[in-house]
DNA sequence: TGATATTAAGTCGTGCACGATATAAATATA
DNA sequence: TATATTTATATCGTGCACGACTTAATATCA
């Protein structure tokens, strides 16, 4: 008798979606001003936490491949933000180091963070509380396929 | 004397962007069963939910572009799923029809979100509440965005 | 009526992110 | 020393999402 419908607008996945996409809307137009995209960005911040990674380390950081990794951070070396120079030790890894202008990037988009936490209305403490939730919902996830492509 | 070092962890626009890639790679197999990509499974689930739309309201509910749904619409179309056919009364409008085959697959999909939620790992209760304060900030982003450029 | 604007969908070209696979160097093994 | 395996990164092909433009139907109004 109880038909299941659930809606569209319910399904936690979508709403991560959505809200994905939406987050990517605001912050197109202010990083369009330094050329970069979203995951660019987020290269760099990683650089600016710490300098001279690896690309896996990066990676691992992000949850990216290398596929995915070295053409972003090779277009990042021509736009002259970063410098990429192998490993002198161990000749299959590559170092990537940020340039001056890398580094000054990150007083210049200072301000962006401030424009997203106006755009997202919260209160920080509520940003704090929404962010943990939804790490440990991804940790949940990651763990869960994890096991499952052990399992196979 | 206090330095910013906003962590990356702490961002909430990363924890999204990860978190949105963690559910995409839980996903990805199970709908590559049926040869789909989650956002073609997303205009299906809208389908699904009100069948017989044209293809903007499908935009509006997910939140895409007329140019992103066409070709995405069509591959639906080819593998049988769905059927395109242009309104009577104003032919611009094409209406989005679920096909035989099509219909099935709500029921064959069913077992899908079963799948997700167990991966999500969290009581039906914290996956509601936390899907309603994620929505909120979508609509919040996407009210700032859309007064934006009504300012410029 | 005819000129213009608006609306709906589609086309085209671009760039991103991804998985699968390849390359190339380092290391282990025989 | 020759061969195989592992590791780090890069390449390739696909689909998504977008903006700019086109096509076609309808609406508005002088």
């Amino acid at each position: 008798m109880k038909k299941e419908k659930p809606k569209l607008s319910s399904f936690l996945c979508f709403a991560l979606y959505s809200t994905h996409h939406a987050m990517n809307r605001v912050y197109k137009p202010l990083l369009a001003e330094f050329g970069l995209t979203y995951t660019q960005f987020l290269v760099l911040v990683s650089l600016w936490e710490k300098d001279n990674q690896l690309v896996s380390d990066i990676g691992s950081t992000l949850f990216l491949e290398s596929s995915t990794l070295s053409p972003l951070i090779k277009r990042l070396e021509t736009m002259g933000y970063i410098e990429r120079k192998r490993d002198i030790e161990d000749e299959r890894k590559v170092r990537v180091k940020l340039s001056k202008s890398g580094k000054k990037l990150q007083t210049s988009t200072g301000c962006i963070a401030d424009g997203i936490s106006q755009a997202a209305g919260m209160k920080p403490k509520a940003v704090e509380e929404l962010t943990k939730n939804i790490l440990s919902l991804r940790d949940n996830l990651i763990s869960h396929t994890e096991s499952n492509s052990k399992a196979s």
